[in-house]
Parts: C-alpha cells; sequence; structure tokens
DNA sequence: GTCTATAATCCGATAGAC
DNA sequence: GTCTATCGGATTATAGAC
C-alpha cells in the first residue's frame, strides 16, 4: 500500500511525528496507559515506521526523555553563559523554567513530573542529571563566593529553587491559574532574601 | 488445601499484609510493573484471598492512597493542634514530614512521588488533597492575621514548604546522605526569615 | 521505508474445589 | 475464606508483502 505521507508534502520528520504524539500522550494518560498503537494512531503513521524509527517502546521514552532534558539543560546553559553572579543566574534559570512551564507544559510536566526510573531502565535519577546538577552549582558557587549564607550545596538548591518548582507543579495541576512569570519578581525577592548572605 | 497462614499465628491481619507488600513493591519497582501476582507472592497469600479483600488491582492502590494520604493529614492536623501561629504550626509539620520521611521512607515516597492519577481513575490532583489544602492554609492564615507577609495563597504556601518539600524528594532519591531532621532549624530558619512580615 | 496482519507473551480477573 | 488452575483480552514485537 502507498505510504501513508507520500502523497502530501509532510510537513514534520516522522521521528518528530512519532515523539510528539508519545509527549502528547504520556501527558494525558502516562506511560504505561498508552500503548504503541495508541502512538501509531495518534501519529498517522504505521507500526512498520515506529519499529523503523525505534527498537521498541522503551526507546522512544527514552528519546524524549534525553531531548527534553537536553532541552532544560540548554536554559540553564543560556542563565549562566548571559550572566554573572549566583542570584542574576537563579533569577535567569527561574524566568527561563516559568516561560517554559507556559509555553511547553507537556514537555515540562514529562520532566519534572514523570516517574522515569519505572519505565527507563537504569537511568539515574533525574536529581542527578546534568541539568539540575548545575543548578545546584550555581547556588553552590554563590556559597564559596561569600555571595550566599554557607549551607550544604543540596540545601542550598531546595531554598533557592525549591519554591519555583512547586509553583510550577502547582500550575501544572491547575491550582495556580495565572500564568507564572507574573510571579516571578515576588517569588525571586523572597527567595533571594532568605539566602544571601548578609 | 489448609489455608497458608492457619498453622501459626498471623501476626498481620491479611488486608495489612497485601497493603504492605503492595507498597514494598510500588516503591521499589513501581504501580504499573508489580503485578497482582508479584504483590500475591510477596505478601504470601493466594489470588483468592487477594480478591476476597480487594475488588481489583486499583483497588490495592486506592485502598493504599487513602490510608497513607489520611497518615500524613493526621501529621499536619497534630501540628496544628499543637501550636497556635502560623510559624511554629508551620515548622512542626516540616518536623513531621522529615521525620516521617526518615522512618516511613517507602510511605513518603508514595503519596510525594507516585504519579497517582496515571493509576487511580476519577482521583483529583493530590495538591487538592486535605493534607495539602491544609498546609496551604495554615499558611493563608498567618497572611490574614498578618503574621505572614501578604502573598496568594499558593505562593504562600510554596514559600513556606517548596524547599522543605524539594529536600525530602531529593533524600528519598539519595542525593541527600544525612537525615533530614539534622537540617530542620537551618531550612526553617532561612524559610521563615524570607516570609515573615517585617 | 512503510504497510497490514499475526505471533508470542503477560496480566488481571474468575471458576470451582476444599 | 483460602486455595490452584485457567481463561480472555490487551500489548509488545515481528513477519512478510509492496
Amino acid at each position: 500500500m502507498a505510504p501513508r505521507n507520500s502523497n502530501k508534502k509532510r510537513t514534520k520528520p516522522i521521528r518528530t511525528q512519532i515523539l510528539d504524539a508519545a509527549l502528547h500522550l504520556y501527558s494525558s494518560k502516562g506511560y504505561f496507559n498508552a500503548s504503541i498503537h495508541d502512538i501509531q494512531r495518534e501519529a498517522d503513521v504505521s507500526m512498520g515506521s515506529i519499529y523503523n524509527h525505534f527498537s521498541g517502546k522503551e526507546a522512544i521514552a527514552k528519546a524524549l526523555y534525553d531531548d527534553l532534558l537536553g532541552e532544560m539543560e540548554a536554559l540553564v546553559d543560556d542563565s549562566i553563559a548571559d550572566h554573572d553572579t549566583a542570584a542574576s543566574r537563579c533569577r535567569a534559570t527561574i524566568k527561563a523554567l516559568f516561560e517554559h512551564t507556559e509555553s511547553e507544559p507537556e514537555k515540562t510536566g514529562f520532566i519534572l513530573n514523570a516517574r522515569h526510573r519505572e519505565f527507563l531502565t537504569d537511568e539515574a535519577p533525574i536529581c542527578s542529571s546534568q541539568a539540575f546538577v548545575k543548578m545546584r552549582d550555581i547556588v553552590h558557587a554563590g556559597v564559596r563566593s561569600g555571595e550566599v549564607r554557607d549551607m550544604q550545596p543540596w540545601t542550598a538548591a531546595s531554598m533557592a529553587f525549591g519554591p519555583a518548582l512547586r509553583m510550577i507543579v502547582l500550575r501544572l495541576d491547575g491550582m495556580i491559574e495565572h500564568p507564572l512569570p507574573e510571579s516571578l519578581d515576588e517569588v525571586w525577592s523572597l527567595t533571594w532574601d532568605a539566602i544571601k548572605a548578609r
């Protein structure tokens, strides 16, 4: 039979079609409730195409995870590159995460909410990923330079990013009804007041 | 055949055996990777007993969820009953959660980490549960009494409990290597400094 | 490379003896 | 009430045509 996408100019590569469909289904139903048949239907491709591009169901989730965690790490990297103090770097990271939550809620939810270790075999905890370690290191560098009060590295990271991460979860769950960037200044000034050296 | 537990005095009721086994398996493998056969083996009871006590797999998770969320709500209720200011109530709640994390890490993880909406049909988001709403209300009452700075209710709750909740996740994931109660005073004094009226 | 149809497996739930 | 054995259905993955 004629390939499903051969007669019209394809807007997205098949790999992207599949990953987009998977992200949407994982967000709405969760990984285990989304069968590959669901993904196949949602992406409007065949089973053959799925298994031509990915070795199996877990590989789809793994590719998505790596892609999205990479995007998040890039947000952190940009925040570091564009600023030169712990305070401004933290604030820029939170700003980027808040904006990412509004523009790509499904991506943000997949990274922050999903229990990856339940479906990705031998994956390390997400807190040990580069993105989260770099966030911790921003604050810890501030401790070493005297800009931030003396604290254990993970305590400092929890103080700096805990409130913002909590608000992202509440926003994704529909508890907070206004866009997060509107709260950035308030949250950040309170947060920074708590941890800055004095 | 003779009932599996009939010849020795049973230490725990069968319902409890099943729920304990389920909690342990959910913690280590996740709900969807733990089959009913796994639970049956781990609890050392038969399939017949499982279905005599519960209507199905989801009902086990639902019972566990209700039990554990009830325990957590009781911790919050006690913290409210034993204290009379927003500050001391918040601190007591965080203290109880930190201790609960150390004494019952699997229970704490099931409540704070698991994606319940993926396996409990028609369950509201956990943030809207009584335990979490009461935590928010403790802080919001402080706002209304002038003890806490003026903020949106969920913002105030995120500021008050976000760092502590983040530390619990990091502790459960093995990133933080010392018992959380050791960090209570440091975390709470910084947190309270950030939100108290001045 | 893409497609449909099918195979192999696993899981939740039930039947029926005791 | 507890037990074992089994069924039906869903799911992942593959075979083989085009």
